[in-house]
DNA sequence: TATATTAGTAACTGAACAGTTACATAAATT
DNA sequence: AATTTATGTAACTGTTCAGTTACTAATATA
């Protein structure tokens, strides 16, 4: 399937069920129970969590306790970051330069 | 459609273009010339990531400049962030963690 | 005015996606 | 040993997605 961490996060079931489990670990059955869809359904979203690397898994007797492990999400927030100055600088100051008229290479063509 | 953020930033040519976009504005034919796709298809992205508010849009003439607009990013870097703590601390704590036996609400079940 | 350029959109296509139900397997319980 | 429980997966379905080509509209240029 060869998933990115980005698209992982695309879905908001996913992104949920990250947040469910990054303070606990819980088996499967718990997890589906916070959601208004089948085991079978959440059990696919965590084994995509599991193939981007988003969650760990610990066998336990027949359950699986699955716990979030967001170090992959690093990437996610430097990416997102990186125009951090965007939104820290003062509206008007952003306006202007959304509106800038030069600043483009373009400009000259 | 309906999109939101995170789904809009899931295709790697929107990430591609939103970079591509932060320090300058280009039209549309400009942006298709960075990509291996048709320029209707570069169209498309553009459409989505407006519809996000994920680009400004500048009219001139018959062209169109697009630009950046990362302040939705913001939203997508605080809550990739709110794990910041996981990837800061020690590796070998974070694993202790993760592998904790207590500190889960269902082990009592 | 005729032509070239820039851009958007409609219609289509094949692949990927998110869900379902049914089944298989392994561990725990009776 | 038989049954219940927890989980994963296969097969299927309808929808969404990302791309294509063909067309249209609007602006600029010769």
């Amino acid at each position: 399937m060869q998933r990115d961490v980005f698209q992982a996060i695309a879905d908001p079931t996913r992104r949920a069920i990250i947040d469910l489990l990054a303070e606990q670990q819980l088996p499967v059955k718990q997890v589906a129970s916070n959601f208004d869809m089948s085991r079978p359904a959440v059990s696919k979203h965590l084994k995509i969590l599991d193939e981007c690397g988003l969650v760990v898994i610990r066998k336990k007797g027949r359950k699986r306790l699955y716990r979030s492990d967001p170090r992959k999400l690093q990437e996610v927030a430097e990416w997102a970051s990186r125009y951090k100055k965007f939104w820290t600088q003062k509206l008007d100051a952003l306006e202007m330069l959304l509106n800038e008229e030069s600043q483009s290479k373009e400009e000259k063509l």
